[in-house]
DNA sequence: GCGGCGCTACTACCT
DNA sequence: ACAGGTAGTAGCGCCGCG
């Protein structure tokens, strides 16, 4: 019978020593389904020195097979390496467990220059080989296999091909999402002590709440974790999503349930537990499990990365709509009987703002599952380098190209990007330009990459010479990164064109927007990837060619732009800021287009834009009366919301009214409420990532001694986490007064601290280029304030 | 013992 | 766990100072 599915996740088990790949997939109508195909092997490439017979190679490799996973296919295929028909061995066995031992053997032989891809995952061996791609519609001959019991989906076997059919919108998935409540009274929680007391899920149309039992003997979660897990047989999703539930519901619930001897049998393979997988990622068997906290982490704009601050920003769910409690306070909620109610709501809250996410950031993470092939549940905990390299890899099997090992080799660095110094002062009118893809494009015209390197001696017009640092590039053939960007903008422009077809409110509209977006992402990974010492296609000169072509790029820009008289006012790797003269400009571009051959755009004009003598830092107001601020305090995580808020209050009178006196004013009311005592302590709170463990750290910041102190009352601090500190009246340093702000007192909170350091400094930040002093805000001193605030008011 | 100075450490931003 | 370029704060060691 024909049978048409929608792929979710491969995997694979063993039987009978002998591997079985599992397509997880959906039929159009929702159904589960499982899909074997036992017609899989496991193999690797051995690529022989130069002028080795490979005849003799191969018979040395074969005297290595062994049971229970013999060599059974030795064959001289041709492929390419770096560009470079090669001849190699395709080496077959059969368990792909012994694929490793295998290399490390061969490895060893004399005349084997290197072993290759023997370190891809089975899984996504056969996601590349058989493009069975994740996200996508296959239409498959199969018949139905009875005898299977072990499954919670219709058993297949396969017996054609894959065959990929027309269609894009995904069925109807259905969706999840849970998050866990921990009694917590001793600092973080410790899975050994301290049980789970609520469990939450929703689906979409219903909440429920799997709550812990108390009785003599203290709280148990054995219950509580039975019914879940029934929940979700019973439900049967095909995608579970969480916040964080990668690093922390998962790995709590299953010590949990191993604690209670209870089996966490959630997925569709009956017994079988969640695991942990690639990327640090959870893996539940037969369902997607999605950490939204993986997509939330790519939100530049929104600073601390909890869920209640991340739904907020994106409108799934506004803080003031909700119930919040401190983390660090649940345990009290349980504890008191009425509070508990209110524990309940915020619980509640969680999970569906939770699933709110999984509907903001589902449809991109389908598309880019879908382009890279990486499962759904892999490709958000997978880093941006990672998701490219298996686009790569795909590619390269396309190409019929080898993919190069993994290498340790140290980062060497190189010279990157122009940042032109700004003309400082308000400029008004001014056009903000940028290059259309200026890397990826810079990469393709000059035809860049490992494999079209020319080391030696190069005739001129067979071979590109990059300015600066000499090295030259092959013209023709065209190579792998050139061949896989043009693909990706083409590919780009395409959905960019069929998505002019639907309406922007259709599901095929929002599919195809999601698609593009998944597209630039991965063509702007590129030459980053590219100077990334831990990828498969690293190259260094290559990176070091396209911040050369950068630079000489926009430097020509410039000259032209200074040819038809256009001033510049600042310009930053791809970008030129210059006084929008409508003619000019169209001309400048039209020249850029024809003597560079790039694509340079206008990308937003200001009204009015302000610099400091600083770069990256700008303050620009646009036609429509919005404000952007770049690069300024007011838009870093690291200081206090009251300077920001100041900063940008300071930030749009200035530039909007040119009012300058209002702003002083403006600062002089915060400064007073401040010393008042009117300001919220959490507004005073300074953020820090703590980037290493404690250990590492050879000076003593803030947010370091401020995380001793919360390690010291109990609380487990990991890397990654943001310390929120608040400084504290007293002598010696800051580090010294740094104190968690969960534990700080607001009496107790050094008010001239924040006025001296934050709120002042974030203001004059600005106001120094309108004249004014430190003075001016502060130095009038409390007393007189108090009376000019008394005059005023009069 | 302490303020000033210059360097280093550290973080988060921009493109 | 894609790159380099950049701004800015605080820590820290050193110097001078009867």
């Amino acid at each position: 019978m024909k049978l048409l599915f929608y792929l979710l996740d491969t995997s694979y088990e063993v039987r009978d020593n002998r591997p079985v790949i599992l397509i997880w997939g959906l039929t159009d109508s929702g159904d589960p389904v499982l899909i074997l195909d036992d017609t899989f092997r496991p193999y690797f490439y051995v690529l022989p020195e130069d002028k080795v017979d490979l005849t003799t190679l191969a018979t040395r490799v074969k005297t290595l097979s062994r049971p229970p996973s013999p060599i059974t296919k030795v064959e001289m295929v041709e492929r390419r390496y770096y560009g470079k028909p090669v001849k190699v061995l395709r080496v077959e066995t059969v368990i792909p467990e012994f694929v490793r031992e295998y290399r490390e053997k061969i490895r060893k032989i004399e005349g084997v220059r290197d072993v290759l891809e023997a370190d891809i995952r089975f899984a996504m061996r056969y996601i590349i080989d058989r493009s069975a791609i994740p996200c996508t519609w296959y239409e498959a001959e199969v018949e139905e296999v009875e005898e299977e019991r072990r499954y919670r989906a219709r058993v297949y076997r396969l017996l054609s091909g894959l065959k990929q059919a027309k269609r894009d919108l995904p069925p109807d998935l259905k969706v999840v999402a849970f998050d866990i409540e921990v009694y917590n009274p001793a600092g973080s929680p410790r899975p050994k002590h301290d049980p789970v007391i609520i469990i939450a899920a929703y689906d979409g149309r219903e909440v429920k709440q799997f709550l812990a039992e108390e009785s003599g003997k203290g709280i148990r979660d054995a219950g509580a974790i039975r019914s879940f897990v029934s929940y979700v047989k019973e439900l049967d999703p095909d995608i579970i999503v969480g916040y964080n539930s990668n690093g922390f519901d998962w790995p709590y619930l299953l010590e949990r349930a191993k604690i209670n001897n209870v089996r966490l049998d959630v997925g569709r393979v009956k017994g079988a537990e969640p695991r942990s997988s690639a990327y640090g990622h959870i893996s539940v068997p037969g369902r997607l499990n999605v950490d939204l906290y993986d997509f939330a982490q790519e939100i530049g704009e929104v600073k601390i990365k909890s869920l209640e601050e991340v739904a907020d920003y994106l409108g799934v769910m506004k803080k003031d709509e909700r119930v919040l409690i401190p983390w660090y306070r649940l345990y009290e909620y349980w504890d008191n009987e009425e509070k508990r109610r209110t524990l309940l709501r915020y619980s509640r809250d969680d999970v569906i703002a939770t699933y709110g996410l999984s509907e903001k950031f589902l449809p991109f993470a389908i598309q880019l599952s879908a382009l890279t092939g990486l499962p759904l549940d892999q490709v958000g905990a997978a880093s941006v380098g990672y998701r490219l390299e298996w686009y790569l890899m795909r590619e390269a099997f396309r190409f019929g190209e080898l993919v190069p090992n993994r290498a340790e080799r140290r980062a060497e660095s190189y010279k990157g990007a122009i940042v032109l110094e700004p003309k400082k002062g308000v400029h008004e009118n001014i056009a903000v330009l940028d290059f259309s893809s200026m890397y990826p494009n810079l990469m393709i015209k000059y035809n860049i990459g490992p494999d079209t390197f020319v080391e030696g001696e190069c005739e001129e017009d067979e071979c590109y010479v990059i300015p600066e640092v000499g090295y030259k590039f092959r013209k023709e053939p065209p190579g792998f990164f050139k061949n896989v960007l043009t693909t990706l903008l083409r590919l780009r422009k395409q959905v960019k064109s069929e998505m002019k077809k639907y309406p922007p409110d259709s599901p095929m509209y929002r599919l195809l927007n999601e698609r593009q977006k998944a597209l630039k992402v991965l063509a702007n990974a590129t030459y980053g990837y590219m100077g990334w010492s831990g990828a498969r296609w690293y190259f260094r000169q290559g990176a070091e060619a396209v911040t050369a072509l950068g630079r000489a790029t926009i430097r020509m820009a410039i000259e032209i732009a200074k040819s038809l008289g256009l001033e510049v006012i600042y310009g930053d790797t791809d970008s030129l800021f210059v006084k929008y003269d409508k003619d000019r400009v169209e001309e400048f571009i039209r020249r850029v287009g024809e003597e560079l051959e790039l694509e340079i755009k206008i990308d937003k004009v200001y009204r009015r834009v302000f610099f400091t003598e600083a770069k990256k830092r700008y303050v620009g107001l646009l036609e429509d009366g919005r404000v952007d601020i770049v690069g300024f305090e007011a838009v870093r995580g690291d200081w206090t919301e009251i300077a920001k808020e100041v900063q940008e209050e300071v930030a749009k009178i200035v530039l909007s009214k040119g009012e300058v006196s209002e702003a002083i004013n403006y600062v002089r009311k915060v400064i007073a409420d401040l010393r008042a005592g009117k300001i919220d302590i959490t507004k005073l709170v300074i953020w820090k990532t703590l980037t290493r463990p404690i250990s590492q750290y050879t000076a003593e910041p803030p947010h370091v001694a401020a995380a001793k102190r919360l390690i010291k009352a109990g609380y487990k601090v990991e890397v990654g986490d943001k310390i929120g500190y608040v400084v504290v009246k007293g002598a010696g340093r800051i580090s010294d007064r740094a104190v968690p702000y969960i534990m700080a007192d607001p009496k107790d909170v050094d008010v001239e601290y924040y006025v001296k350091h934050q709120i002042i400094p974030a203001a004059l930040r600005i106001l120094r280029y309108f004249g004014v002093s430190e003075k001016a805000l502060e130095g009038v001193g409390k007393a007189r304030k108090t009376l000019l605030d008394f005059f005023g008011k009069r």
